[in-house]
DNA sequence: GTCGCCGTTGACAACCTGTCAACGACGGGG
DNA sequence: CCCCGTCGTTGACAGGTTGTCAACGGCGAC
């Protein structure tokens, strides 16, 4: 543990935190979760294994906030969506949904080869970011959601966000789709399953 | 490892590996792939540690030996559809997974957990599985598939058989779906999808 | 009866995670 | 100007895990 001798071997907290979180994010893409090992992490970090429990405390911990960082992308613009037809609406959040994957690829396809290892916990990191999208979503349709609607809702849109990611990964990763067989598949299936919530709630 | 005085210790081989598998079967289902060590693996076979890896290999073996059987279920009898209106055929497929859900319910549920701790190995069972049905549906429907538009067809239903499972999931152990809700959507989006890449093979 | 095959196991080596006490640079108080 | 407490940092340890190997012992073949 040498440390180069240039650089300061003591680091400002947040600093080092994110230095080290930066390394395990670049080592959980490329290799599958119990394929990396806390000493990778600190050997790429150039820092001593306990400081990475010092700063993230299990391992999972650290897999986890890296999931959370990547998964964290700019979140669909939908505020833009004017009130207009609903078919449009739809167009227009697919063709934001996938131009965002193309703009920001690399994290893309960390996140889908991450979130391949996953358990619960990385399940419940993206059904969070669906449920607060479907919710913006719904709002901006108009529905009234709320009871047992509300939570049949939220259980299609953690389906559907399920399905628009392995859309978006037979597109980024696997190379079977097009964009324009995923903004087909896209717009084709949730026009379809919003037609569908929307009928049975009314 | 004492062994029960009444039981032959020596066992025929594929028994013993059948008895080792399901006992297996049965931890992965209840933790995920990290919490299961071979040391329990081979305290609930009854059976020291080393025969495990002897009969499986690595500990990554036994799981995937797992999923692959779990993830055998019945398929299903698409053969029994015969030639009818694609909206029939496709409700009377949807139909028939979720009767094949709620019978195998806990094998189903097994199977739901234990992949949540997947990768790419477990993805890849997960996706021949999907092949061969889509392959069959599109027989089925009469789908004339070749060069660039199996790619297609093969990442599309790749992509909706984890909809389905991500569906199923919902209803069988979030429980924010009912049976019926499941019904409507899968029927509505998989008609949209197939009536999508049809038109767009022609 | 004896021999060889093969199911079975104890023991070992390498590795990994999580924890703790201790070291040492940096900034503030005397 | 020196001392001291804070806090980032680390070496070393304990417990547990995977994978391997040589060796034991029952069972059928000859």
């Amino acid at each position: 543990m040498a440390g180069v001798p240039g650089q300061p071997r003591r680091m400002v907290a947040l600093d080092r935190r994110e230095q080290i979180l930066s390394c395990a994010t670049r080592l959980f893409e490329s290799k599958p979760y119990d394929e990396v090992s806390m000493t990778d992490i600190a050997a790429a970090a150039g820092v001593a294994r306990p400081l990475v429990h010092h700063y993230f405390g299990t391992k999972r911990e650290v897999f986890l906030a890296a999931v959370h960082r990547v998964a964290d992308l700019p979140p669909l613009a939908l505020a833009e969506l004017s009130a207009s037809t609903l078919s449009e609406s739809v167009e227009t959040i697919v063709d934001h949904f996938l131009t965002a994957i193309s703009r920001h690829q690399p994290l893309w396809t960390a996140m889908l080869t991450m979130t391949t290892s996953g358990g619960d916990d990385v399940r419940a990191i993206l059904r969070q970011s669906d449920e607060t999208t479907a919710d913006a979503l719904a709002q901006l349709l108009g529905f009234q959601l709320e009871g047992a609607p509300l939570a049949t809702y939220h259980g299609a849109s953690a389906a559907f966000g399920s399905f628009a990611r392995e859309v978006a990964r037979e597109w980024v990763v696997e190379g079977r789709l097009q964009r324009e067989d995923c903004y087909r598949l896209l717009v084709a299936t949730l026009s379809a399953a919003i037609d569908q919530l929307a009928t049975t709630a009314s």
